[in-house]
DNA sequence: GTGCTTGCAAACGTTTTGCAGACTC
DNA sequence: GAGTCTGCAAAACGTTTGCAAGCAC
């Protein structure tokens, strides 16, 4: 969290107040959250922070490697901070978020490297299915 | 095309000009086309075809199961017919779609089955990563 | 003081919807 | 004739942008 701002700094930027609450609810946040959940969320402790200045911060933060953006439906896309970044695989019965461990994709990444020079990354875009409960 | 049509009327639906030309396009494609694009080929024979048209009809034969949509990116969704849908990788380099053999799921499907007792259908969402020519 | 950052309003691109008329069966 | 389907215009949705004022350094 103070690692962050001395790299925004570092990079030119400023700390200032919005940035550091859009920081704090990030670092609290348990799941992924859209950009206007994290603004109410962060409008909670600074009423005046805008959506639009979620959204600009939320770029510079992925610019700089720090949050990553992930589409797990038709939704808003949601954002966390890269270091808890998965894949995630969706109900298309129900809609629950299923956390995709890394190492179920060794494989696939193995192949995709091997067959067609591909490196993946499936965090980006969740894997739609059907869980266990809706058939 | 004959047979989708039938299966329209079985189902109360009518064969209007504008669904016949749309299906037409859709057979003819040998790409995904985004709605948008779809439009501008059906417009090409009957003019008047308007853009929410093409997108009434394609939930219409979605809803059949006839036609599938894919996300592949951040751009507009992508649509084909059901039977010649498979999944994508696209290059966050140069953003080249490369079609992904079913065969390479295999492994995942069967891990996300025993472990999660998750169905994946890979298909709809594309996988991001890098191709051989963007390091 | 320099120049990054903000709030606001307005635009954007994609998709959906309300409506009155037109068409298929 | 009943009921589906259409064109059009307008709205909806998530996101981005232009601008002038405000703040961090």
């Amino acid at each position: 969290m103070d690692d962050v701002l001395a790299l925004v700094r570092a990079r030119g930027g400023r700390a200032t107040v919005s940035r550091r609450v859009i920081l704090e609810e990030l670092f609290e946040a348990e799941d992924h959250l859209s950009a206007e959940a994290l603004a109410e969320a962060v409008q909670a402790h600074a009423p005046d922070v805008h959506l639009s200045t979620v959204y600009r911060n939320l770029e510079d933060l992925q610019r700089l490697g720090i949050v990553v953006h992930t589409h797990l439906g038709h939704g808003p896309a949601t954002y966390q901070l890269a270091s808890l970044a998965h894949a995630h695989f969706i109900c298309e019965g129900c809609g629950a978020a299923i956390e995709a461990p890394d190492e179920l994709f060794r494989g696939l990444a193995r192949m995709a490297k091997n067959r067609l020079g591909f490196s993946i990354d499936p965090r980006h875009f969740a894997i739609l299915g059907r869980c266990a409960d809706c058939v």
